[in-house]
DNA sequence: AGCATTACCATTTTT
DNA sequence: TGGTAATGCT
């Protein structure tokens, strides 16, 4: 058979056998940037090269723009003349919006996550114990679902101690993820709640309940109810079956046990299933992806091919280097050995500032250089969780750089789009409960209580008439009108999006009077958005399934800021890792059990394995913390702490903000907390450190590698004052005038003669020693042990 | 009902 | 700190 594609000279050999391999189980083991994308995208041309319909292929993804890339790029491929596709950031490339996850591209590939193809079976096949039209929730719908059930049962009437909403859906969804009992989840994760076992379990069925006599399906009911539905009807089953004869599940390492048990369904015995992933990079186990699930692949499905790609094209030999260490004390279960043929590149840097307040400005000043190199495009900075980076954000605006964040607020989370979004849903479904509230309630006078007594009229449950209960509220009973009628009409999505906008502005004008313009705006983009689709049901469910990829264009040119989860699948040239320290990442709430430790070093290692040639990681000493009104140290993340000295170089920040190269780490205790601290140079006297002339240093410094504990907090600085919180806020330093020597933000103090405390912008609390004429003080800070310090740099504390 | 006050908890990642 | 839920007041 001729191809008109050459796969022998375009692929490597481990590419070529998975592309090229026949029916059956197949499982890709893809190192990081081990060409995962590319193998996947050739293999969809091979099949259609082959003769199989693209109708016939489902491709499971992560996100829906994970498989409109992978299908446009197959269908460029197929297409000829596109040569050998470059390694594009998917995320930037991805065309215009396209209507549902059903349809991608010209290669007509059904795409999508499993929540998304699951809806799309779900709304043809009702699942049993459903009557009505199916309505999704999002996670504003769960909370307020949860706070109902709770009201009924009367939980924790009064009890302040009882866990928040918000709380009890992360616990509730955990368990139902995981597939483990609350009791189970509580003792892992909330020991502190187990008192509350019970009743939580009692409104876990409440809520269970809840939801079916609404219509309403959570995310994980989608994957539960898309399971049931095939198990009650087995024809179902087979339909689908006999529609998809080859199923690709991309990511697989991040795929829950149901899903994996949805793919064994769909791909039936012999079925031809290619998982494609990478168990170090397994990310995703907070919300139930169970890594088991790639490592039993092939139990699941006997007689599995698997085949391991390990050469790496993306990144130079140093970065692979040190991304290789993080590995190598993990325990790893397909053993890779990671290689790549380009050479040279620079080693990676570990940059130490002081704190995080010049951490974001040396990111700053650094992604200013790197800009002369690269564009903005090619510069991401990651970090573990959202507001890591807010410091960064505010340098970042002041110098007028560019930057778009991923994983922060989505575009349906806000207020006003949600707003209109439910008056869409109850243009679907009436008795959407959520959406009625939420639409009711934007009116005036009327809050929870007369919602729900309308909720009744209308929902026919309650006695009186519509009419009767809207009485004292004609604005309201005219838009509900208003919205039967469209229900009636069955206009296009975009009409009745304009229509509703029609009722919804004045609203709007009246509740947001500051910012009402550009929340507007951002509902123009909502019409904009609504264009191509054809059924208001799948535009709903999109949105609440995915990301739009609405800012895309007018993305321009700009760096990336982004968590690592969201960075996932992504690559730049250079890449900045920030916030290094221990409780930062790892995560403080990952240090108590291994196995999340352990995808806390994952975690990093996905976050160092997205830079192609230049790679940063920073690592401030101190940390700001509001509760404390000052810096406090902080110790170098362990995972780096373990990396063998020569995968990377390490440079102190001066007291003067400048970067002085550290060539060794002397000791063999380096890795040890403290240790490595007392060797910086923070441009203060040159007096070494001598802990044992002060009888409490010792014991200050343990509380200070533990500054987070809540308890030995209270024990820290008890006669804290008032004046001295405010002091050294972030703001004033910002605005001094010439502002860049970080040590200069606080007004001088005359500390001669005083004794006792004192505050030191960057060191924090410390005892004064001893004074030293004409300007100068002795200070023990702890965790940094003795400094002579200009008395300018203090504050008096007592 | 809706506002103001008070009291207390909780700090991640996302379909 | 800050956000939120229960309580108290108008």
């Amino acid at each position: 058979m001729a191809y008109h594609i050459d796969y022998e000279k375009e692929l490597n050999s481990a590419q070529l056998e998975a592309v090229t391999y026949g029916n059956g189980p197949l499982l890709v083991i893809a190192g990081a940037g081990s060409g995962k994308t590319r193998t996947l995208v050739y293999r969809l041309a091979r099949l259609i090269e082959d003769g199989v319909d693209p109708a016939e292929i489902l491709l499971l993804t992560f996100t829906r723009k994970a498989a409109a890339e992978m299908t446009r790029r197959a269908a460029l491929l197929l297409a000829g003349g596109a040569g050998p596709e470059e390694y594009a950031s998917p995320m930037l490339a991805t065309s215009a919006s396209c209507p549902s996850s059903a349809c991608v591209a010209s290669v007509n590939i059904r795409g999508g996550t499993f929540h998304a193809f699951a809806y799309s079976i779900l709304r043809r096949f009702r699942p049993a114990g459903y009557e009505g039209d199916l309505s999704l929730m999002d996670a504003a719908d769960i909370i307020s679902a949860l706070q109902l059930c709770r009201e009924k049962l009367e939980l924790g009437r009064g009890d302040r101690a009882f866990p928040k909403n918000q709380t009890i859906e992360g616990l509730l969804g955990k368990a139902r993820n995981k597939e483990i009992s609350v009791e189970s989840v509580l003792r892992s994760e909330a020991p502190h709640l187990l008192a509350y076992q019970e009743d939580l379990a009692r409104l876990a069925a409440e809520y269970a309940q809840f939801k079916r006599k609404h219509c309403l399906l959570d995310y994980d009911d989608l994957l539960f109810e898309l399971e049931s539905l095939f198990l009650g009807k087995p024809e179902v089953l087979d339909l689908q079956r006999g529609v998809f004869r080859h199923i690709m599940v991309d990511e697989y390492q991040d795929t829950n046990r149901v899903q994996a048990r949805l793919a064994r369904m769909l791909a039936g015995d012999e079925g031809n299933i290619l998982a494609v992933g990478d168990d170090a990079q397994s990310i995703y186990a907070f919300r139930g992806a169970d890594v088991q699930n790639i490592l039993d692949f092939p139990k699941l499905f006997a007689g599995a091919k698997i085949i391991t790609l390990e050469e790496n094209y993306r990144s130079v030999q140093p970065v692979l280097d040190l991304t290789n260490s993080i590995l190598a004390s993990a325990r790893k279960a397909y053993p890779k050995n990671l290689f790549t043929r380009q050479s040279g590149g620079r080693l990676p840097q570990l940059i130490k500032p002081i704190s995080d307040m010049s951490q974001a400005h040396l990111a700053c000043k650094l992604i200013n250089e790197l800009l002369e190199r690269y564009k903005a495009s090619e510069i991401a900075v990651l970090f573990r969780s959202g507001f890591h980076s807010f410091q960064l954000e505010v340098q970042l605006a002041k110098q007028g750089i560019a930057f778009r964040k991923y994983g922060g607020l989505r575009y349906s989370d806000a207020a006003h789009v949600k707003d209109l979004l439910s008056m869409a849903r109850l243009v679907l479904n009436p008795l959407d409960m959520p959406s009625f509230g939420r639409v009711a309630e934007l009116f005036k006078g009327v809050g929870p209580k007369t919602a729900r007594k309308i909720y009744g009229a209308a929902s026919g449950e309650a006695p009186g008439g519509l009419e009767k209960a809207c009485a004292k509220f004609p604005e309201l009973l005219a838009a509900l009108r208003k919205i039967a009628e469209l229900r009636a009409g069955r206009a296009q999505p975009r009409q009745t999006l304009e229509i509703l906008l029609e009722i919804y502005l004045p609203l709007l004008k009246a509740q947001y009077v500051d910012d009402y313009p550009y929340r507007e705006q951002a509902l123009e983009e909502l019409l904009r958005i609504a264009e191509p689709y054809d059924d208001l049901d799948l535009l709903i469910s999109d949105l609440s399934l995915e990301e739009p990829d609405s800012e895309e264009e007018e993305a321009g040119d700009a760096v990336t800021l982004s968590t690592v989860h969201s960075a996932k699948g992504l690559e730049w040239a250079a890449v900045l890792v920030i916030d290094l320290v221990q409780n930062r990442f790892p995560s403080r709430h990952a240090v108590l059990r291994d196995d999340d430790y352990e995808e806390e070093r994952r975690l990093l290692y996905v976050a160092c394995t997205r830079a192609k040639s230049e790679l940063f990681l920073f690592a401030p000493a101190t940390l700001y913390h509001r509760e404390h009104g000052g810096y406090e140290p902080v110790n170098l993340s362990p995972f780096l702490a373990e990396l063998p000295e020569a995968t990377y170089e390490q440079w102190l920040e001066t007291y003067g903000g400048e970067l002085r190269r550290q060539l060794s780490r002397p000791d063999p205790f380096a890795a040890q907390p403290g240790a490595r601290r007392e060797r910086m140079n923070l441009g203060e006297a040159d007096d070494a450190p001598d802990f044992s002339d002060n009888p409490d240093s010792g014991e200050k410094r343990a509380f200070a590698s533990m500054s987070d504990f809540p308890s030995r907090r209270a024990g820290l600085a008890p006669t804290r004052s008032r004046q001295a919180e405010e002091a050294p806020s972030s703001l004033s330093q910002g605005d001094q005038p010439g502002g860049e020597n970080i040590s200069s933000g606080i007004s001088p103090v005359n500390l001669q003669g005083k004794s006792g405390y004192c505050r030191h912008k960057i060191f924090g609390r410390g005892k004064i020693i001893q004074h030293i004429p004409p300007d100068k003080v002795r200070v023990n800070f702890p965790g940094f042990g003795l400094k002579v310090i200009m008395a300018a740099f203090l504050t008096l504390e007592d």
